[in-house]
DNA sequence: ACTACATTTCGATCATTCTGGAAATATCGA
DNA sequence: TCGATATTTCCAGAATGATCGAAATGTAGT
């Protein structure tokens, strides 16, 4: 993951509904919920919601599929591991800090479905 | 760390001019370096840096110290983990993600001087 | 084709953040 | 105390971000 795309998925996080609504999914798993789910979960408008659910897949936090007429959201959990890889490879002077069996895939989801984009 | 706290942290890092302070930090370790080195090596005027190194100070990313008429700022390793902590338990649906071991005190900086802040 | 449902896009408004020059503050050495 | 150096605070302007109702889009069932 370089610069960039650190910088996007941090600007992501960096706001309280979309954390609240990445941390939601990522306790939903690969399976994610539909916007109107999220929407009931966070008593937020739909509008806004989707303002935010689009800055998350911008930046790549979180995937997109359809489901009949709704349309279901769930974390990314590879770009999620990129970004806690960035920010460990960034965070120590050399190599003393983290033991580097951590830092690839270290967030996986609970079952295996994984969604596959690129793993930055 | 608390959410709070958490979303404070990726707000800060979440500037392109303040991840580059904070890694240029990182790099330099413990020691840390003053306001004006860090703004010949980032090239941006004082006023600008001194906004954005208060910001990261808010965050408890950074520390200050002054030394003689410098003001030297260095990383919060401790900070810094526990950042990274946060997201490692806040990224996976289970436990089945990043081994234990990796969480705590995870960034350290490579000599053993600390910064000594409450540890988040 | 029509209606209902799920969600997004548009647009206007309000709030926050970033920027950088000029002035203020703090420290040092003579 | 004075002048030089290091850095911050103050300020105003520009840019970006957040909010949410209303209208538009896409999907499904009949």
């Amino acid at each position: 993951m370089d610069t960039t795309a650190a910088l996007a998925a941090l600007g992501a996080l960096a706001q309280d509904h979309r954390l609240a609504v990445f941390r939601l999914l990522v306790q939903k798993g690969p399976e994610g919920l539909p916007a109107g789910a999220i929407a009931d979960a966070t008593a937020m408008p739909a509008s806004s919601l989707s303002f935010h659910l689009a800055h998350l897949q911008r930046a790549g936090l979180i995937v997109q599929r359809r489901v009949g007429r709704s349309l279901v959201y769930s974390a990314d959990f590879a770009a999620m591991s990129a970004v806690v890889g960035y920010l460990t490879e960034n965070c120590c002077a050399s190599a003393t800090c983290v033991p580097a069996a951590c830092v690839p895939a270290a967030c996986a989801p609970a079952s295996p479905i994984q969604t596959r984009r690129k793993s930055a």
